[in-house]
DNA sequence: TCGCGCACTTGATCTGGGTCAAAGATTTTT
DNA sequence: AAAAATCTTTGACCCAGATCAAGTGCGCGA
């Protein structure tokens, strides 16, 4: 769910303030009037479950407001975070009965949910949804594969900025601004979920953070909001040869 | 391509001596007919770079024999392993132009290839291969996923563990013992490719290999060949709290 | 306004795994 | 069968990041 390269298919939904990138445009009125049908919001306060892992999960959807994360836990307490949901991305397992993580909300959230069944009804009878969710979870694949040459090769410091410059682009990209040069934007998440993304500890992330600002390569007002001066000095950091399609 | 709900849905296919994970059984014999049609195979020797990242890719398949891998490179040269493609594991992106990831030949190789093109045209006809498509799609992201755990959060021995682990279920399915108790196989991998996958050094491999060998959890007969006395007992060290199903 | 809680920072110390180096062991070449 | 190349093991040492331990600062409820 961080790749862009799917925003182009989407389309408004009734009223929804966000695009569902789970819907291709392609689509018919009638179908999406079929969506509209089995359609319902769901609301969770920060810090809520939105499901336990291998529990039954019986709806998809998107995010409309607000961040959840995917997280894997071991019996001992380690977690690993393994995605991150921002508004417009999707949720769910088309043809699966649980989830395999669990879901959490990390601010005040609210989700567009389709029931499942009907949902997997619709996609039976709508090649174009079918291949929509394809082309959704090889983007998933992609940055969860691109994640893990993070987790398993860079250090500290390349990592934080790997995070950051993710975070850059999506608020970039939900905020149509044009990234040439300097980016602004808020940390949607505290120094512990950011240690849990990048498989560190919060100490870590937090000693990681101070070495970016004192050398220049970000500033902070206050604790989250994030000025980056020059994005391809941070890209640099991240050990990122390519620029995503993001800049010139 | 690690995850085994797959296979139930299988297909024998003409000449080749596996099963393609990627065909669903469900097809009539006109589809299979096609898929003959567009079909054709290649052979690389071990080392061979099958694709490398970024390159055109005009056509989708499966692993015959041999082992192949997916890695992802830094521009100094660290490298992490993505995947790894054993016998019946399904090579390729419907709807992608490129490779995004090196795909490398670790032992002698043989692929049964579809030509991309006309394959993409019988998923459009054929739903029941994009539904199929999209499960496995699906099974590799929690794949992906799951490893992210392992290079995040585990250590070095429980890394070695987990390797070991799902290299000793992917042999057992593939020769259908069922793996009660004790369990015999072959690393299909050097420890240099192992490191890469694991995110760590090759010493660091072998030293912990020795240490599971001086612990009686594994024993090896020359370099290569393992022998696991008790198989709950390697899911332990692997901080596995889930059998898999593989068990019982 | 106070004080409590939570998110964050910073320091001191420890350690798992990396780095560098030197041998085995096995296979391949000649 | 000797020589060369490759893969693997093992040892000695080091360092990035973990762990343990104080703090700091901000927001919020009483």
């Amino acid at each position: 769910m961080l790749n862009e390269r799917t925003v182009s298919h989407s389309v408004e939904c009734g009223d929804c303030p966000i695009r569902h990138r789970a819907v291709c445009a392609r689509c018919e009125s009638d179908e999406l009037e079929r969506l509209e049908e089995i359609k319902y919001y769901r609301s969770f306060e920060a810090g809520q479950t939105v499901i336990w892992s291998g529990d039954r999960m019986d709806f998809v959807g998107s995010v409309v407001t607000g961040i959840a994360t995917l997280t894997q836990t071991m019996e001992d307490g380690r977690t690993q975070m393994v995605g991150l949901l921002l508004p417009s991305d999707f949720v769910g397992r088309p043809g699966r009965e649980g989830s395999a993580y669990d879901v959490v909300a990390t601010t005040d959230l609210v989700m567009c949910c389709f029931r499942k069944k009907p949902f997997e009804a619709l996609m039976e009878r709508t090649p174009h949804i079918a291949h929509r969710l394809l082309e959704m979870t090889l983007d998933e694949l992609d940055a969860a594969r691109e994640w893990m040459l993070v987790l398993g090769r860079k250090t500290a410091r390349e990592k934080i900025a790997s995070l950051l410059t993710i975070i850059a682009r999506r608020d970039a990209s939900l905020n149509l601004r044009t990234p040439k040069g300097s980016m602004v934007f808020d940390l949607p998440l505290t120094r512990e979920a950011m240690a849990d993304y990048l498989g560190l500890t919060l100490e870590t992330v937090s000693r990681q953070i101070s070495a970016l600002k004192r050398d220049g390569v970000i500033s902070l007002q206050g604790k989250r909001h994030v000025t980056v001066p020059d994005f391809a000095r941070l890209l640099e950091e991240a050990g990122d040869d390519s620029d995503g399609g993001m800049l010139a």
